[in-house]
DNA sequence: GGCTTATTCTGAACGTGTTCAGTTTTGCGC
DNA sequence: GCGCAAAACTGAACACGTTCAGAATAAGCC
């Protein structure tokens, strides 16, 4: 069956990058299926090769390494999830608006607690995959996005602070990033949203009210 | 040279004892040297073995992994500089204790930014070996330490929060693990001291002071 | 269609961390 | 000294992540 002009592919795309963009896909779904059927370590490139019907080299023309395997898988569910987080303004208070978008995150981890902890754990210092770089401006825009939020609580008076809105971003993120640690490091059973944004919310309400007497000195 | 009944030895440990601690050394100086030298990836255990003078499975009798090797190395160092960074109660201001325990941290960190790099990027969760549990237990005595100071600098009136004294020591932790991984980060050159530091005491200042303001509402 | 070039694919081969069955050494009672 | 059980040691073997020289395939051109 040689020569039969293009079916109804009205697309611009040559079939090469049509093949590319299923490869592509079979790839993803081979990996996420396997990390979330055996968890992380437990799963071997070789096995993710096979499932997705490719080479072994293959693979590697498709993420950098392992890691970048996973987070090949998650940065699309995550800058979503992000979106959402971040979505409109509000006018609760500020405590408020914080626990709301970071509720979108903690839903999002304790789906995949187990692979959750592997992304938090890989995530910390650079690493060479293009997935992976992603993943930390990722990062970065989520401390622009909350800064972004700080600069909003001032102007209506919720926050008075003497200090940048990014070095207040970054306080924020650290210590949701460190909530979210403990949260997910307690133990290998789902972990309970509702606590962990208790915590969360006292470890914040900290830094919004100060440790700091109102009047004292010293 | 058989039978000669030991030479001036006067410890009651047999030679047994004695070959484990002196291979134990021998481990340990031979992993430092080239961890420092070529760096942590680039050092194998075979290398490591081989300097040692030992065999390579008798590396992993005294280490559960590599890791555990590089924790092995550190840990007694670490342990020595939170001694002194909690030595002795001050009656400086909050934030000046705090910058001045920290400040033993970021000295000892800068000695070997490239190692430690990788202690902190290793410690974020579970680990199997020995070492790395005492490292984690060691990070949570800093915890546990700065609970104290606050719990002293409460009564001294330099602080007076609505939170417990553990809580508000874990986000003075959080805020100190991020920044310090943020100067870390930066890049491969000997870092500044005295930058971060400056950095981390804007940081802390903020938790310190607060985002509210003193009166205000909503 | 044929030819050439660029792209993509591939698995054998390599290097490395880790294990473990077998060997060597030590401690101890006689 | 002599056996003998326990402890410590060892390197060949294994499993896995990653590389890369060459094979296969698509694209472009006549």
């Amino acid at each position: 069956m040689p020569t039969m002009i293009e079916p109804d592919a009205a697309k611009p795309e040559g079939q090469r990058a049509r093949g590319k963009a299923q490869k592509l896909q079979r790839i993803r779904d081979a990996a996420r299926a396997l990390f979330i059927e055996k968890g992380y370590d437990d799963t071997t490139t070789r096995e993710i090769a096979h499932r997705a019907g490719v080479g072994l080299g293959t693979l590697f023309t498709y993420a950098a390494d392992k890691r970048d395997l996973l987070f090949l898988i998650f940065n699309d569910e995550l800058e979503a999830v992000a979106a959402r987080a971040f979505a409109e303004p509000s006018n609760a208070l500020f405590i408020d608006q914080l626990i709301a978008a970071f509720h979108e995150f903690y839903a999002f981890f304790a789906k995949q607690p187990h692979l959750a902890r592997f992304m938090l754990r890989e995530l910390t210092f650079y690493v060479a995959g293009v997935e992976a770089r992603r993943f930390q401006r990722h990062r970065e825009q989520i401390v622009v996005n909350l800064a972004e939020m700080v600069r909003r609580a001032k102007q209506q008076g919720g926050v008075d602070a003497g200090e940048s809105d990014l070095v207040i971003g970054h306080a924020i993120f650290a210590l949701y990033a460190a909530e979210i640690r403990r949260w997910l490091a307690n133990d290998d059973s789902e972990p309970e949203i509702k606590q962990g944004l208790v915590t969360l919310r006292r470890t914040l309400n900290i830094l919004i009210t100060g440790l700091a007497p109102q009047h004292g000195r010293r």
